[in-house]
DNA sequence: ATTAAATTTGACCAAACGGTCAGGTTTTTA
DNA sequence: TAAAAACCTGACCGTTTGGTCAAATTTAAT
């Protein structure tokens, strides 16, 4: 129903600045309760996800998350815009300038890292997807397209100049998307075959080495051991 | 709380043999319902899937699914069964004595095969991870491990021979599942970026040739373009 | 044909849900 | 400091949910 992004929300989760400004109130239960909403969307989908368990874990009343954020649907609405704001300035470092193995295998680390970081927004982004994208049509047909219209051109330009094969775009993101969010998604699995209880710096190092050998090779780079995030 | 696999159950969606058998009726509506569910634990979720919508999809009255399942989670539990099943069967064209790329090659474009044909499976299964896999700890911690374990020595067995590189297996084939299920939980952001309302078998098949090809030479091997199913 | 077993189903229930609201308290403004 | 605006919240409400059940019907076994 409710569409998202593009409406430049007041808190991304951090804090309001100093105590006793006009709206500090409204910022810090605005992001307690979105820090809330995004765990429990994550651990429990849309449908699952209780105001009162929103609320409780936000240590407000359910009555205070409705008076914030009016109905669930926009309380999720919030939530996702808050995401869809970190997936799109990821690719920066992506420029026809840049050289392609050492920007590539950082675009990869950063993603990984981000896995590691913020589990919770990719398990809410994924469970958004895998029911429809219902919320989000218009952010994968506009700006989503957009961006990898654009990340095309370098690569087609990088192909031009002999730096890389040449590659399809959407079949080459949706690659490294779903191999570092996968690491989000699916810790518990990937923990699982490891015979761990959680996955540890070092899984997640080596399983960004993994995707960037893989990535690199695919295009027909080497891998020069960039420097490491 | 109820764990899943080891039962063998009696339908896998497939028909009951012919009509008037004496368990035909139980047989036929278990399938039913078996299908319906399927279809509504992956769009809805766990929680959002209702019994009523299930039973009403199944065109059956919703006492009915309780009659045969007992209870909701009864019945994601043997939902996510006849999923587990299909995940076991898949890996056995890795063998010692077959030839790594084509071998890989084949096991890769059969994923992307299935994530076509069976798209709701995986986002049934996808579901379930994300939520933390409560329903299928056992079956990661022992099938799902020992088999990566049986497969990794097939992995250090071609590596041995000098017939590959050596790699981690349990990243190594998360990578694969990853990049080969996103194109069925994900299906609705790779039609939006390539700007089709689906996904069409040429997408698909070059889905897989893109993930073939960075994973052959992630492990030094070459592509032979082998037969395609 | 008779009985036993399996199947069907509308009606019903307690619990949980998203959401509302009136009346109170605190914070901000003037 | 007084008025206004913002914030807070227990109590409440209509709806939906998973699940039950008894009575009826159909199918299977003897």
């Amino acid at each position: 129903m409710s569409e998202v992004v593009a409406k430049d929300g007041e808190a991304g989760e951090a804090e309001a600045r100093d105590e006793s400004s006009p709206g500090h109130i409204r910022l810090r239960n605005r992001a307690l309760i979105l820090a809330a909403a995004e765990e429990v969307f994550a651990t429990q989908g849309y449908r699952g996800a209780t105001t009162a368990a929103i609320a409780k874990k936000a240590g407000l009343p359910k009555a205070n998350v409705h008076y914030y954020f009016g109905t669930k649907e926009a309380l999720y609405a919030a939530v996702l815009e808050d995401i869809l704001g970190l997936w799109l300035g990821e690719l920066d470092r992506l420029t026809e300038n840049s050289d392609p193995a050492t920007a590539l295998a950082d675009y990869i680390r950063a993603k990984i890292r981000h896995s590691r970081e913020r589990p919770l927004a990719s398990k809410v982004y994924s469970n958004e997807m895998v029911r429809g994208a219902r919320h989000t049509r218009d952010f994968l047909k506009n700006e989503l397209r957009n961006l990898v219209k654009d990340k095309a051109k370098v690569l087609e330009a990088w192909a031009a100049a002999g730096k890389m094969e040449p590659v399809d775009p959407v079949h080459f993101f949706s690659v490294i998307w779903a191999a570092t969010q996968h690491y989000a998604d699916f810790d518990v699995q990937v923990a699982a075959l490891l015979g761990r209880r959680q996955l540890g710096a070092k899984d997640y190092d080596e399983a960004a080495e993994t995707v960037v050998r893989m990535v690199l090779r695919g295009c027909g780079l080497k891998d020069k051991e960039s420097e490491k995030p």
